[in-house]
DNA sequence: TAAGAAAACGAACGGTCGATCTAATTCGCA
DNA sequence: TGCGAATTAGATCGACCGTTCGTTTTCTTA
């Protein structure tokens, strides 16, 4: 029983070095010594380095669909809910238990070249983020706010990209003007979208 | 005098393995055995491996010059030269001497979060990155090609964004369809910025 | 070609990595 | 309260990390 509440804390921890460092440089001796525990009892709660892994990346994939995807299901369908989903994804990545920012997407760019059950599991996580957006750009065509001859994918892909812009200017650049770029090219996307 | 030339054929080599590995992911060892050489012999070239990764970067910087920079200068200023920049950095980052990817972006995203003379160095080159896509967009602009109205940065901004949607959705999700998305989007933007 | 410089080698260092034991401790529940 | 199970600690392993050392080989050139 209580096994399950630190594994919780242990892998709340995890989730924070990981943005930072990666998930590779995420290391177990760090981890315990952090969590004023010994390397072998945090290992006991996961059987390898790579279990540890997944579970990071799980663990953060549940918490994405609490964070951003459920609070913008509760919007209606349409353009209201796409921009949920938009200010979603930039609080998540903002928020403070991400001190690193969004861990999906950086171990996207950490785990692209290195095969492997992470490298997969990543990708099925990348793809059900665009699946979920296209979605929802979908039916905002439905319900007739965008432009019935616009194209999901390409929203999406402009919109994806303008977020990966915007870590890199805020995080990597540290320009202050990153978010407001973010917001003016996202709104730029949306009208020359509208019906 | 040989030294030179080994020591050039392992940063080429350090090169291609810091694409898919990273700078960190970088190990001498590593790169000794690759090389078919001792550790201590090729420690010997640089001081430690600090001094290895900033002469990674700095060598892929240079190399960034002379394959997207100086070409596109030899096009006329103008729409032409940002079409060049354009068409060079997608060539480089599918350069058979980086077999993962443009080392600069991706070092980006690995060292956003690690303080040093690394990161340090990283921004500057990005910085330049920058700075010469927006010089080239000016001057599309001081010449007619582009709109006057237009803001050079918004546009670098997508465009930069465009390009890192690409990394990720070929790269990462191996969607064959990235390369089109990419240059459809660049195109749009390159429309609705036109004079 | 012989001498000095440059370059590469092999062995070893202290340290950290993930992983594996056994022993001690703490917990949940009859 | 006490017992069995679950959890944590501690010691240790082999592998690899970056780094240093003294030595040997290779190159350069007088």
């Amino acid at each position: 029983m209580k096994g399950i509440r630190t594994r919780e804390q242990i892998l709340d921890q995890a989730i924070r070095m990981a943005s930072i460092l990666g998930l590779e440089g995420l290391t177990i001796g760090n981890l315990a010594r952090t969590l004023h525990m010994s390397k072998s009892g945090l290992f006991a709660h996961f059987q390898s380095k790579e279990n540890l892994q997944k579970m990071v990346v799980e663990a953060t994939a549940e918490r994405w669909v609490h964070f951003v995807f459920d609070p913008a299901l509760e919007k209606a369908r349409g353009l209201e809910r796409v921009q949920a989903l938009f200010e979603g994804w930039l609080a998540w990545e903002n928020a403070e238990f991400l001190p690193g920012g969004c861990l999906i997407m950086s171990s996207a760019f950490e785990f692209d070249d290195r095969p492997g059950e992470i490298h997969d599991q990543l990708v099925l996580y990348q793809r059900r983020l665009y699946d979920t957006f296209e979605r929802a750009v979908r039916l905002a065509i439905d319900e007739g706010d965008l432009r019935v001859d616009l194209n999901e994918k390409t929203f999406v892909f402009a919109w994806v990209g303008l977020f990966l812009a915007y870590i890199h200017r805020s995080r990597m650049l540290e320009f202050d003007d990153a978010e407001q770029m973010l917001r003016q090219g996202f709104a730029a996307l949306v009208e020359r979208s509208r019906a």
